[in-house]
DNA sequence: CTTGGTGGTCCATGATGTGGACCGATTGTC
DNA sequence: GACAATCGGTCCACATCATGGACCACCAAG
């Protein structure tokens, strides 16, 4: 935002602008920051994001006040990006209550993402619906993005314990939650304490991860070979993920399920972690075979 | 930034530029002229689906250059507008090729936008699906935006032949195609004039549909009951359907097949015309199914 | 070496987004 | 009924922000 002058007329060869992360969550928040590459446009898509994840599970929508009170905005302004929204079809307005809810775009924008880009949806699906099943809790899509990790997809499966702990679209550093965690013990050391020093700021709101726990986590989640979340998020929700490497082993998601301590020790926890790694090489594999068709395209 | 606002007190009618301009670009001509709400926005969101619907058959991306190209903006604007939208997970960039395509939000705000709001998706999953098999050509799902349509979803049938006019993300104006006809007929009278004047702009790119026409158009829709494209967009590409109410009875979205002029003449065509018909009024029923839910939470 | 194609960045300029104040309807409550 | 406290929505002076032409580095082909 600051217009640094001490602008460098220097050539800098090789290295590519290798910033990560920022991400200005609903607090606004102080992640030290880089540039945002356009400032009124990264709100509104903030916003999109809120519309999405708030309007989740109440298909009446959201009102405008509840927008502006989350999102830290004034209201004006929360009202025009909503306009801009709505104007492009990503934001529909119910016309009797006023309230706003994702459109018709928002729909397209995923069919064309799973048919498209990222094929991980597409190659997860079978996956976690698998998963679902034999596990019979609740089984998770998660992505890296930055020094975060974006819950994809949820799979619910027969069993009689729910876990809403996660749901789509939710969005936490690196390291909290099982995929999350398992994505970061697959990074580099370097990495690793990239993140942490990134999110340190972030993680604010989670007091029990300090910095310390997360490098023991790490430590014994690359011991173990899987990722345990075992209630230090939300006490008596626990959860195991192990990683997926892209087609360039890159780890850049991570399937999990969640159920209570009790569903997730012993035999039963081994038999699952099984599982799950299994699910995890088949995903792999279907993203090897898009990578090499895409080489020959 | 911090915003300081003093006292306004100073009042001299300095004339903002009132520009007009509906530079909402690339094909997507713009629906008459109404308010913009935020500009730049607008600009990035027609971006966004620029990158999905080029990428939609090329998983290694686009490039820079044909993005600037098929936009009509410059090049630093277009930029720009790319690292909004990958700083907010929207876009990612092949790091190897440089290329861009969607990133993992536009996953997961499809993912949202299926689960929660637009249940359309989900209520018309299995009617495509048995439609496109049954018929053995493909089945589409069309949905209403403003006086435009908008291609949904798309299921491919096992037939031999294969329909590519019609790819999701497409945007036609209502009238155009089978499923945007179908829409547009079951509007008043006078929704249809409005409709008529608001793409009269855009419609200079299909030549056969002149205003009389689709006034003709409309007539002979109504008459059958279903809407026929019989080759007026490209020659030889058939279609037929039929339109879908919401809850309200508003016909917001179609169900269409589309094939070639063989396979969709006498008996053949009136057998997927009931077809249509049925999987319409399933997905009507869906839709009021939720609305009632929706009403009592 | 030149030419034309990429991807990417810079920075003076003013068009553009900003947000506090304000309006009109609906609530609920004494 | 009056009142307060919401709600959704709009206005418009002000200055922050997006704008885009010019420019750089790189690569491949001629």
């Amino acid at each position: 935002m600051r217009p640094e002058l001490a602008a460098s007329r220097v050539s800098d060869p090789g290295i590519s602008a290798r910033r990560s992360a920022s991400w200005t969550i609903a607090h606004a928040a102080e992640t030290g920051d880089e540039p945002p590459g356009s400032q009124s446009v990264q709100r509104t898509l903030v916003l999109l994001n809120l519309v999405g994840v708030l309007a989740r599970d109440r298909p009446e929508g959201v009102s405008l006040a509840e927008l502006t009170r989350v999102s830290e905005r004034p209201k004006a302004s929360v009202r025009r990006a909503l306009i801009a929204l709505m104007h492009a079809g990503y934001v529909e307005q119910d016309s009797k209550t006023a309230r706003y809810r994702l459109g018709v775009q928002a729909a397209v924008l995923g069919e064309l993402a799973s048919h498209g880009a990222d094929r991980l949806g597409e190659a997860s699906t079978d996956s976690l619906i698998r998963l679902a099943d034999a596990a019979g809790d609740t089984a998770f899509l998660t992505v890296r993005h930055g020094s975060y990790a974006v819950c994809a997809r949820r799979q619910e499966g027969p069993g009689p314990i729910r876990n809403f702990a996660l749901a789509v679209g939710d969005r936490h550093p690196l390291g909290i939650g099982a995929g999350s965690l398992a994505i970061l013990s697959a990074l580099p050391d370097e990495e690793v304490e990239q993140v942490i020093a990134a999110t340190a700021a972030a993680r604010q709101r989670y007091p029990r991860f300090d910095d310390e726990t997360m490098r023991r986590l790490v430590r014994r989640s690359r011991k173990n070979g899987y990722a345990l979340n075992d209630g230090l998020v939300i006490p008596g929700s626990w959860a195991i993920g192990v990683v997926v490497p892209d087609a360039d082993d890159r780890p850049v998601a991570a399937l999990s399920i969640a159920s209570i301590a009790e569903r997730l020790r012993g035999a039963r926890r081994d038999e699952l972690v099984e599982l799950l790694q299994r699910e995890a090489h088949n995903v792999h594999s279907a993203l090897q075979a898009l990578q090499a068709h895409r080489r020959k395209a």
